[in-house]
DNA sequence: TCTTGACTTAAAGTGAACTTGAATTTGCAC
DNA sequence: GTGCAAATTCAAGTTCACTTTAAGTCAAGA
């Protein structure tokens, strides 16, 4: 596959490909003159990318979670930490949907006087924030 | 308040606070010489800023969710479209969060051979990304 | 063979969200 | 009154994740 193939199929820039490339996210398998050759397992390895992405991890991190052989090398009790992380994410994130929904259909005047509103404000403001470096920022 | 007791009581450092400002995020109340003095009342629209924050808002976002006045003015159907959006956003984050578990229990010497990562990955890389610019980037 | 359009590199640019530095001023505890 | 820690402004710097530009190379179809 050329990097207009990869593009395509991944949705992609080239740009970005090349990018990831650099980073050492990704590697071509070789080269048809100066012309990057990926092999379709590229696609996987950028869904996984895209995943750490999603999840909020960096792309140095990503590339942390290869080890030289370029297979993923996430270990177990790193995976169950990062669900742990997700799910105390994902329960913030539900707060925050619950509270939005209410505050959609409550009669107060102004949302700051809806209870429901107040509460999710008080959880947001105390937990931790989401950063673009990781899911979490223990700052 | 001083911009010191804001700073410690939001957590957030004070050239955040005057860069918030500087953004018109926020306001001081007036100011003792040439120090600005802050209501109480910024710590709860600190909060609401950080909870757009988490939501995945950008600060430019947040700053059209407030009137003239200072008081929210986030229509109520833009709020059900944001909670709509985060709903999105926990869904996926869930089946992630699923996926990771799957692959921390699963007996497949690699990751890549687990199923269950697989169609994770297969998810994430069909789904749009997150941004820092918003919940969601349509792109 | 010639053309052309897709590919290449290297470097610079972008935008978001802050942080840092330098120079200056000043509120306030003593 | 005075000393100084803490505030102020303004500009510039930083990080992340890319994108854009400029200048050049080259595989492949007519």
């Amino acid at each position: 596959m050329d990097i207009s193939e990869v593009a395509r199929r991944s949705g992609l820039p080239a740009s970005t490909l090349r990018f990831y490339e650099e980073k050492g996210l990704i590697a071509s398998i070789g080269r048809r003159g100066v012309r990057r050759i990926f092999d379709p397992g590229i696609l996987q390895r950028l869904a996984l990318i895209a995943l750490g992405r999603q999840a909020g991890f960096s792309l140095d991190e990503i590339a942390g979670m290869f080890d030289t052989d370029g297979r993923p090398a996430i270990d177990r009790d790193q995976l169950s930490a990062k669900a742990d992380e997700l799910d105390r994410v994902i329960q913030r994130l539900s707060a925050m949907r619950d509270g939005l929904r209410h505050a959609a259909a409550c009669p107060a005047p102004s949302h700051m006087e809806c209870p429901s509103f107040q509460k999710m404000l008080a959880s947001a403001s105390t937990a931790p924030r989401i950063s673009v470096q990781g899911v979490l920022d223990k700052t």
